[in-house]
DNA sequence: CACAAAGTGGGGAAAAGTGGGGAGTGTGAG
DNA sequence: CTCACACTCCCCACTTTTCCCCACTTTGTG
């Protein structure tokens, strides 16, 4: 389970460290590849493998197709160095909008990378905003019982 | 079951002890978030379960990533010191506003951790104010039997 | 009143994060 | 074919943060 918002500094070589306590959780086969709203995603092995029903075939719809060449075309395994770093590609770092800082944050399942701005837009919500957000779960979770 | 009101300070490292008739019924995998109306809350293990059924993967709907990004990017495993203590991270301080004290208030089911103001407008209510409350609450149970 | 338990505060070792140098590898131009 | 350049890794050094430990104060209890 991968929880918290670290930020870290992006150097000029385009690397950054992992939180230490996401890195302990993260075997080799870990890969990063791009995710929705502009983020960079880390897929755990397990994680990853759940994303393998999205397949290319005779009888796939042409969205499909599309999401999976863009997911797959920029994916890569991430490898990490002496200091429990990896290096973002400047193909990553122009699709995230990430210069000099990222947000490592914890959803649950997998890590997402973004960069200052748009996490600001996300993490800095008010109490009032997250009350509102919450109800929306708790709502959610009453019509799905049903 | 966490009943109760305890005043304690935070000291400049953010350390917070948890009353100890709390801290017994915590076990590993506590976890602390952000709550409603600017708290922030500690959920037992078995409470917290209930919120992982979220999850991402390439076909969670929009609105769901949103949420998964907030309660998950907001919480972090509670790690108590040989003191009893957990550290409140900068941000969730600045969430709560919490500077030198904290009220640490036993829900029933959880634990919310409220600055010295908030909790003061709540703490202290009139019997006037208990009442009225009260009905509103039976009202709106009321209503939603119907 | 004495003892035990709970809470508070601070110092220091260890871990995590940051930045940069330099060897090794591969590519492309001359 | 050779050299220059770029790029990737690996390693080292420094800074910052975390967390572990000790000691003191306060509160509660027999």
């Amino acid at each position: 389970m991968f929880l918290g918002t670290y930020r870290h500094s992006v150097d000029a070589k385009g690397r950054v460290a992992i939180p230490a306590r996401f890195r302990e959780q993260l075997p080799t086969g870990t890969v990063i590849s791009k995710g929705a709203e502009g983020c960079l995603q880390l897929y755990p092995p397990q994680e990853w493998a759940g994303e393998q029903g999205l397949r290319l075939g005779s009888t796939t719809p042409a969205e499909e197709r599309r999401l999976a060449r863009m997911m797959f075309g920029a994916a890569r395994e991430c490898e990490f160095d002496g200091q429990g770093r990896i290096v973002l590609s400047a193909d990553q770092r122009q699709y995230a909008g990430i210069t000099n800082v990222a947000w490592i944050v914890g959803v649950n399942n997998l890590i997402e990378i973004w960069n200052d701005e748009q996490w600001r837009r996300i993490g800095e919500a008010t109490p009032e905003e997250y009350t509102r957000i919450q109800d929306q779960v708790v709502e959610r979770r009453r019509a799905q019982r049903t």
